[in-house]
DNA sequence: GTCGTGAGCCTTTTT
DNA sequence: GGCTCACGAC
């Protein structure tokens, strides 16, 4: 891409550090943002790119100088504020775009940042190596100063799953039974205390105790000497080092101070304590230092609480930054009022909020209001979604436009099954990723630890991948010798094998290992990465081992392995590429292809489509039950902020849908509608009319084999439309607790149906409430239910049980949806 | 040391 | 229902 900013000289790194830009070159007839905004300005008019913002929006942008908060509503235009204030500081010469220090929360915002930058000020954004995430700017800092911290440069980024086996070594060292202390619970409290900011010093008693009987903060202090030897950093650390590094020494953060004239935050609401910790030292300057400041957030889309986000941030931003202005973006230009209406009435129900109300000019009496469907089960739920995503593809809608959201990622499945039958495209967004499997954790195992040898996580996954005959016992003597004397385990095999400690065969295949290493070693800075990876894994026998492998999956393994190679070429260093995989989990997807996308709710923040379609919206699943015990009622409103989130992606369409049986965890359970339709405005929403077709009720034909609608106890109880009983089920307890609270008014969809209420199952996933009585039932009975009618009892653990049906065959199923016959 | 089987586990969201 | 891990057999 060609632009006028070719004209003004942009840099990789600053020329001199803090150095203050030179005016830019008289622009000479590009066509380019700044070679207008200045063509503009000289003019004494605005430029092009602040022309199309709306007051605020343009305040937004202008306010350059001095602490600023943007509170931006959903689909206010936020990231074009934040990249069009990026261009006006680069257009009006006041940084290079090496001085500006742009964050964001996830890769996905950080790319888009980029694209969106480029596309206003052309190739000057390659300028701009600061714009990142904590995670990426974090690891770019440490790289530089890695010494500061204890690390050497080539330090290695472990994920989640280096980090949990890390940890169960360290509690098998100490004996800790891993079964009653699990390492990935471990692994999950030192994440929390990281988010926190906190060394193992500073975490409270409480957290330290409770633990492997009281040796929590011993086991931390283990932990972080292992990364230290293993010179590696877990995504924790990504963030913690940086901190530590510029506490110890003023004298680097003043070098960053100068460096980053202007520093701006996106998703403020989303940061977390150690972010928070990150930004103010960064960001706090010396009084008489201008602090040029912006940060972005909308707190109705904070969704990362349980990540360790912190609302309060945001709220403690002017306190932070004294005589910050706080600017409202609350003018919305995504969606229809309706969508505004049901999503600004539901985000109403929470009580922490800051308080915004979208709003919008457009007022077309043609737009859809918000649609409610109920379904039978979550398989009819994925054939209506399905069908309604085939009509809107008739009417010539693209596949494009279309997105559903889940609330958790096993509803994926369904709907991706669905789309396979249909032979509809899509695209799943976020989900398995590549760079977990199985053979590309492999690979990289091969490729971190020749890039750094002290990596012996990397070293214990495959030094017998494929098999070379190092079994256990060869790798617990390396394990012992190399921890006896301190040094990585790849070093401690190069030694053993002078000695005569190991058995002939083991010492053979061990010497071809170190020798295969050092090779690859000495290579390193003379051949391209590339190449050097496929070496590896040819010379290594590692792709010989897919080729001789019969199985079925093999042959994908190692078309995923020409992937991984073939995606490195993007890299300009086997360590680039190294850095992002560990940061960037997912692949870049195919934007050519039409197809509708599958996400979760979290990782559509950020996004747009004409219709939105969101699946699964019952108690228990959403809200989440976890976010309900573990939160309580923050952990409520953090789930109501997600549906607000979900709502909100939708420009034209949104179909929300709930379902009276799901299965999870293999058992058939009854659901109650979730309580966010509850908080849904009447006006804004209208109730789907069950079609025939959808229960299975009228056709028979296809799919409604299974379908035992005509017994007589069941249809009524839920037959059409099926939650307009259920509301009814809901006790006045869950109402009080949630509905009605604070005086909110409640409304219901549609029908004055609200007669007595019964107490039944409580908005609780029925597994809990028979649990603890013995079984009515007993092997033999025969029994009846709602899902795959008759059957007989074959066995019965406790309110489980198992069932050979006369046509569904054996399932397993609770007894509180099967009666006796 | 390697391979196959069975039991027991877990399943929210992400850098 | 699917996966991992541990154990036992070869």
């Amino acid at each position: 891409m060609t632009s006028g900013y070719d004209n003004i000289p942009f840099f990789d790194e600053d020329p001199q550090l803090g150095a203050k830009p030179a005016a830019p070159a008289k622009p000479s007839g590009g066509i380019g943002i700044a070679a207008r905004a200045m063509a503009a300005r000289d003019a004494q008019r605005a430029p092009d790119y602040l022309s199309g913002l709306n007051p605020e929006q343009r305040e937004a942008v202008e306010t350059v100088d001095g602490p600023v908060l943007v509170l931006a509503g959903a689909g206010t235009g936020k990231t074009r504020v934040l990249t069009t204030r990026i261009a006006h500081i680069l257009a009006t010469g006041r940084a290079f775009p090496s001085q500006l220090l742009a964050v964001t929360f996830t890769n996905k915002a950080a790319r888009e940042m980029k694209e969106r930058i480029g596309l206003l000020v052309g190739g000057a954004v390659e300028g701009m190596p600061w714009l990142g995430t904590f995670h990426s700017i974090g690891v770019k800092l440490l790289r530089r100063h890695a010494e500061l911290v204890g690390l050497r440069s080539d330090f290695s980024i472990l994920d989640t799953d280096d980090v949990v086996r890390l940890i169960k070594q360290i509690l098998q060292a100490e004996s800790i039974d891993d079964k009653r202390w699990p390492a990935k619970q471990f692994a999950g409290m030192i994440d929390g205390w990281k988010n926190k900011g906190l060394d193992p010093a500073q975490i409270p008693e409480g957290d330290a105790r409770a633990f492997a009987n009281g040796k929590g903060r011993e086991l931390y202090v283990a932990y972080q000497n292992r990364l230290k030897t293993l010179n590696a950093c877990d995504f924790g650390d990504l963030l913690l080092h940086p901190i530590r590094m510029f506490r110890a020494n003023p004298d680097v953060l003043a070098e960053y101070h100068q460096k980053f004239r202007y520093i701006l935050v996106d998703e403020y609401q989303d940061t977390n304590t150690a972010q928070y910790m990150w930004l103010r030292l960064l960001a706090q300057r010396p009084k008489g230092t201008p602090q040029n400041v912006c940060c972005v957030g909308d707190d109705d889309q904070s969704i990362y609480g349980w990540r360790g986000a912190e609302v309060d941030n945001i709220l403690r931003f002017e306190k932070d930054f004294p005589g910050a202005k706080v600017i409202k973006l609350e003018r919305n230009y995504r969606s229809t009022a309706h969508i505004l209406g049901a999503a600004g009435h539901l985000i109403a129900h929470n009580e922490d909020r800051l308080g915004k109300t979208l709003f919008t000019d457009r007022h077309d009496p043609d737009d859809d209001k918000v649609i409610v469907h109920a379904a039978w089960d979550s398989e009819e739920e994925a054939r209506a979604v399905g069908e309604e995503i085939e009509q809107l593809q008739r009417k010539e809608h693209k596949l494009n436009d279309m997105a559903i959201l889940v609330r958790a990622s096993f509803q994926m499945r369904e709907f991706e099954d669905r789309f396979v039958t249909l032979g509809v495209n899509y695209r799943v967004i976020g989900g398995p990723r590549f760079y977990e499997r199985l053979e590309i954790r492999d690979a990289m195992a091969y490729l971190r630890l020749v890039s750094q040898p002290a990596d012996d996580l990397a070293f214990e996954r495959i030094v017998n991948t494929p098999k070379r005959g190092l079994g256990d016992t060869t790798i617990r003597n390396l394990h012992d010798y190399a921890r006896a004397r301190d040094i990585p385990m790849l070093a401690a095999a190069a030694d053993i094998i002078e000695t005569d400690e190991l058995k002939p065969k083991a010492r053979k295949a061990l010497f071809d290992v170190v020798t295969d290493f050092r090779r690859w070693q000495s290579l390193l800075e003379t051949t391209p990465h590339t190449e050097l990876a496929e070496q590896i894994l040819d010379e290594s026998g590692y792709t010989a081992m897919w080729q001789a492998d019969k199985s079925a999956e093999a042959p994908g393994r190692l078309e995923n392995l020409k992937e991984l190679i073939r995606s490195m070429d993007a890299f300009e260093s086997l360590r680039g590429f190294l850095d992002h995989v560990s940061l960037v989990m997912d692949v870049e997807q195919n934007a050519e292809l039409d197809a509708v996308s599958i996400m979760t709710l979290h990782s559509a923040k950020g996004l747009e489509f004409e219709t939105v379609f969101l699946p699964g919206w019952e108690e228990g699943l959403f809200p989440h039950q976890r976010a309900l015990d573990e939160g309580g009622r923050s952990g409520l409103e953090e789930e109501r902020r997600l549906a607000y989130v979900g709502i909100t992606r939708a420009k034209r369409r949104c179909h929300i849908w709930f379902v009276s049986n799901r299965r999870i965890h293999g058992l058939w359970q009854s659901t109650l509608p979730s309580r966010f339709l509850d908080e849904l405005p009447e006006g804004h929403v209208e109730v789907a009319e069950v079609e025939q077709s959808y229960g299975g009720y009228g056709r028979g034909g296809g799919y409604g084999q299974s379908r035992f609608d005509k017994q007589e106890p069941f249809q009524n109880a839920y037959s059409t439309p099926g939650w307009r009983r259920a509301q009814a089920n809901r006790t006045d307890a869950t109402r009080d607790n949630w509905g009605s609270r604070s005086g909110h008014a409640v409304e219901r969809i549609g029908y004055g149906e609200s007669g007595p209420r019964s107490k039944t199952i409580d908005g609780e996933l029925v597994a809990k409430s028979t649990m603890s009585e013995p079984s009515k039932f007993s092997v033999g009975d025969r029994v009846f239910h709602m899902k795959f009618g008759n059957g007989n009892v074959a066995a019965i653990e406790g309110n489980k049980l198992t069932i050979d049906f006369d046509r569904a065959g054996q399932k397993r199923v609770l007894d509180g949806f099967v009666n006796k016959v």
